[in-house]
Formats: C-alpha cells, structure tokens, sequence
DNA sequence: TGACAATACATAAGACTTCTATATATATTT
DNA sequence: AAATATATATAGAAGTCTTATGTATTGTCA
C-alpha cells in the first residue's frame, strides 16, 4: 500500500481508464478490480470512490443504471462521449507528468 | 502544467530528491530548478513549497542554515542523515507506484 | 440455525496538501 | 525612475481523500 498522497490526483483517472474498458461497471466492482490489477496496492476505499463516481456524474462524464439484483440495487456506471473524451485526455496527461517526472527523479537513466 | 491534483503527494519526494543531488538549497532556487528542469512543465509555487519545507524540517528531515547575502537573507535547506533514508524510500515508493500505475492504466503493453 | 464474512450502497467530519492572494524587501535591468 | 527578478513568508480558501459510521442483503461455515 502506497502513502495516501501519492494517490490522489489519479483516482479519477484509474476509474475512468477502467470504465472504458469494460463498458459498465458498478461501485464495489471498481474497488475489486483496482485491488485484484495491482494485487492489493492499490486499495480504494468506498468514502473516497463513491463521492468521486457522482463528481464525475455530475459533470456529465458518466451516466448511471440501477438494476435489481434480487432485493438489492446495483448501480452501474458507464462513460458518456464527454467522458470518453476526458478518459483519452486523462490518459494522455498522466503519461506526460510520469515522463516528466522520471526525468526529474532520476536525469541520469532517463 | 499539469492539472494541480497530480502533483499532490509528490512535492516532497521532488524537494528531498534535489537537495540529495544538490547539497543545499535556497527556497527560490528551488522553484527555478524544477522549472527549468521540467521546461516549465511543473512550477512550484511559494505557497506550497515553504510550508512543505517548515514541515520536512519539523520533521527533522531538514536543517537550516541562514546566510546575509548583502542585506538580504537567504535560507539554506540540507538534509539531515534521517532525510537522506526518506528520500531514498520515499523514490522508491515512487517509483514502485508509478510501476503499478503503468499496468493499471495500459495492462496491454507495459 | 446462528454467526460471521462478503457484497453493496452511501454520507459526515476531519485531515492534509496545495493554491491564490498578499505582504515585505533588496537587487538588477531598462 | 520604473519595472522586473530575487527572496522569504503567511492567511484563507479549495479540493481530495481518510476514517468512521450506517444500512441492508447474500453467502458460507460450523
């Protein structure tokens, strides 16, 4: 498990990237596979992911469904061409910062 | 510039990387250096950088040294033996989350 | 069948980091 | 003489994430 600092800033992205490549998912489903990707280091916590989900929302890059799974409720959430847009930008963004900062913690070997 | 939230959490582990590299440091030195050895691309600015400096040094990972330039006074910064351990872990935390980053975010080709 | 763990949503309060704006003062360039 | 660069610093605000808590259903194991 990382410092908590170094995580923040990229939350939205790793849930975007992750949205777009499968389609749908849904809150606990995202927080399971970041955790099963990194194989548990990274861990997000429901306090932090759910505001985040409904930012994104809100801003119109994600949509929701609710589906009844059995009596319980299960909100999936999926990217709008806005947040397709966002995700590519996202993306690209966070690269360049990685390039730039290997550069910088490390000039001689990169 | 990248958007503000991606270089939450690495402001530190910057400032304690270039002193590792430069022995001692001045705070404007400091901005110029990140400034110019990003091409611009990361600019520090004072409101973040002197508060982090006052906590890495309450922290005891940093001393002082305060040097009359003419009339003005000029601030030194140099780590402390406990300082250089954390600059060490602190990269290769980074380095180590980045890895991981980079699988999350493009699991087919890294 | 009873208890516990896993699934699944969500919010509130607080901590922490960083930004913007501001203040002060000297040195250098135009 | 004015503007810019050098140099330190703080206060207030914004934003993100953590910790803690709450609710409810479903599955598993003893």
């Amino acid at each position: 498990m990382y410092s908590k600092e170094l995580l923040k800033g990229t939350l939205q992205t790793i849930v975007l990237k992750l949205l777009a490549e499968n389609g749908r998912m849904y809150g606990y489903e995202i927080t399971q596979k970041v955790k099963e990707q990194t194989e548990g280091k990274i861990q997000l916590t429901e306090g932090a992911l759910y505001p985040s989900l409904h930012k994104l929302e809100a801003e119109g890059l994600l949509v929701t469904e609710t589906v009844n799974i059995g009596k319980r409720i299960r909100k999936y959430y999926s990217l709008t061409p806005k947040g397709n847009v966002q995700t590519a930008s996202k993306l690209e963004e966070f690269a360049s910062f990685i390039s730039t900062m290997q550069f910088l913690l490390n000039p001689k070997t990169s």
